[in-house]
RNA sequence: GGAGAGAUGCCAGAGUGGUUGAAUGGGACUGUCUCGAAAACAGUUUUACGCCUAAUCCGUGUAACGAGGGUUCGAAUCCCUCUCUCUCCGCCA
């Protein structure tokens, strides 16, 4: 969430730059700040009363001490009329604060200088292309044709044990994602991130703490006996790790990575667009995290781009990288860059990472700090990014790499497959 | 799932109703000493939100001893609910 203090010091900066995030509610960043004014009035009220009765009451503890019993006696009458009259305010203190978070929570972060205005994804900017997309041989196949020719993927057996979009990984297909989820940790760790194998379950507060709650809260899987909720990508839990810690400067940058299975609803989602593997509810992602010093998170961004630009290139699959537009960014970010790869069969480009830079958003919410070097607690910058999700990587490679009579892996890829094709 | 014990500051660990935001020890930091270091000695050492302010300094108020309620003039201390940890039993990959 956006930080109250800058709301109000930055108030028409904060109100243009959501116009260009396309968030229609600008009004609510007044509101918020009225709330503000009321909050702190009311706490005035309520700490200079209960101040009185602080003094009050150890004055009545002084006297019980003595002895002089009729004397705290008048003095309890005293603390009971202020008490009478602060309870009013206290509720109302209450009341008001939770009408501030509720209004603050609303908002999203702000967009970073850099990012174009624009309402859709066609207003996305290219940033660049590598890679030539192939010429496929007359007769070439979607992915899910191959996965059903080659015994890869049954989308069908998915269908009998769970429902739609949960699918069967079967022989050489299961141990492609397994080569691939390996070579892209191992990648991660070469980068020095460090690995964690975080819970796929997470409570409330965590689902909070990455801005999942209370916005996204329909696109999860939630399990109502436990209150847990099913998580929809490791950035969930892996930037929560330090949620209500305060780091040390130099421990920064931290830098995390974890292969997790990815859990989305996906309501509303249908027609070719969820096909094969292009949309599932239950995939295969390897994440990357960083929290690092406020003054490094747009450096440590293009690092991470370009970590990810090389992770594609080595598999061989033609990629662009978009930087998104305000209209199109999530709800948490200051700064998205999205990669897609070309789907050879299928003829369109599938977004296989975003790498995002959320500032302090996320931070602030889960208050994650340091100490700088003036001793002052300050928040500190998160950034996250997909390395990379596997179903639509798994597509491309099998669509763009397919020959008459096999699937030719990249290089990369042979020792972690321990074979160079899928025949 | 059943029975019992517990949850205090960066860590360990006191504290069972009244100057306790919190003893003591350790750690960390600062200073003295030293060529430097260690040792010793002295000092400092939580966070959030108000007020004051040019100030994120200083001063000052409120709140926080797992979380949320309650009793009381007053609660870390008493009561209730929840969460978590430990021990024993049961179950079990």
């Amino acid at each position: 969430m956006l930080q109250l203090g800058f709301i109000r010091q930055n108030t028409a900066l904060v109100k243009e730059r959501l116009a260009i995030k396309n968030f229609k509610a600008i009004d609510l960043v007044d509101v918020v700040l009225q709330f503000d004014d009321q909050r702190k009035k009311l706490q005035l009220e309520s700490d200079t009363t209960q101040s009185k009765i602080n003094t009050i009451s150890k004055e009545i503890g002084q006297l019980m001490a003595k002895g002089e019993k009729e004397k705290a006696e008048d003095k309890k009458k005293e603390v009971a009329v202020l008490k009478s009259s602060l309870q009013p305010i206290a509720d109302q203190l209450q009341k008001v604060e939770s009408q501030l978070n509720d209004a603050l929570v609303t908002l999203p972060n702000l967009p970073a200088k850099s990012v174009p205005p624009g309402k859709t994804p066609a207003e996305n900017i290219t940033i660049r292309e590598g890679g030539a997309k192939p010429k496929l041989f007359p007769g070439a196949v979607p992915h899910w044709d191959l996965a059903k020719k080659y015994n890869l993927i049954d989308f069908e057996l998915g269908n009998k044990i769970t429902g739609s979009g949960f699918p069967f990984y079967i022989n050489k297909g299961a141990k492609l994602q397994r080569a691939l989820i390996q070579y892209f940790l191992d990648y991660n760790l070469a980068a020095g991130y460090t690995e964690y194998q975080p819970p796929l379950m997470v409570n409330e507060a965590t689902a909070f703490g990455t801005g999942q709650l209370p916005d996204k809260e329909g696109q999860m899987y939630y399990m109502n006996e436990d209150k847990y909720y099913m998580i929809p990508t490791a950035e969930v839990p892996l930037t929560n790790i330090y949620r209500d810690e305060i780091v040390k400067e130099t421990d920064l940058p931290l830098k995390m990575t974890g292969y997790t299975p990815c859990f989305r609803r996906e309501a509303g989602s249908y027609g070719k667009d969820v096909r094969g593997l292009n949309r599932l509810h239950q995939f295969d992602k390897v994440e990357i995290v960083q929290i690092v010093h406020p003054d490094k998170s747009y450096e440590v961004i293009e690092g991470m781009v370009a970590h990810i630009e090389k992770l594609l290139q080595s598999l061989e699959l033609p990629y662009r990288i978009l930087l998104l537009c305000g209209g199109d960014m999530s709800f948490a970010s200051a700064l998205t860059y999205d990669f897609e790869v070309y789907s050879a069969a299928q003829e369109k480009w599938l977004e296989v990472s975003s790498v995002s830079n959320f500032e302090t958003f996320q931070t602030n919410r889960m208050k994650i700090r340091f100490k700088d070097s003036n001793n002052k607690t300050q928040l500190v910058h998160s950034l996250n990014g997909s390395s990379l999700a596997l179903p639509r990587i798994v597509a491309c490679l099998l669509e763009n790499h397919q020959t008459e009579n096999s699937i030719e892996l990249p290089p990369a890829l042979h020792p972690y497959f321990g074979s160079p094709s899928i025949i």
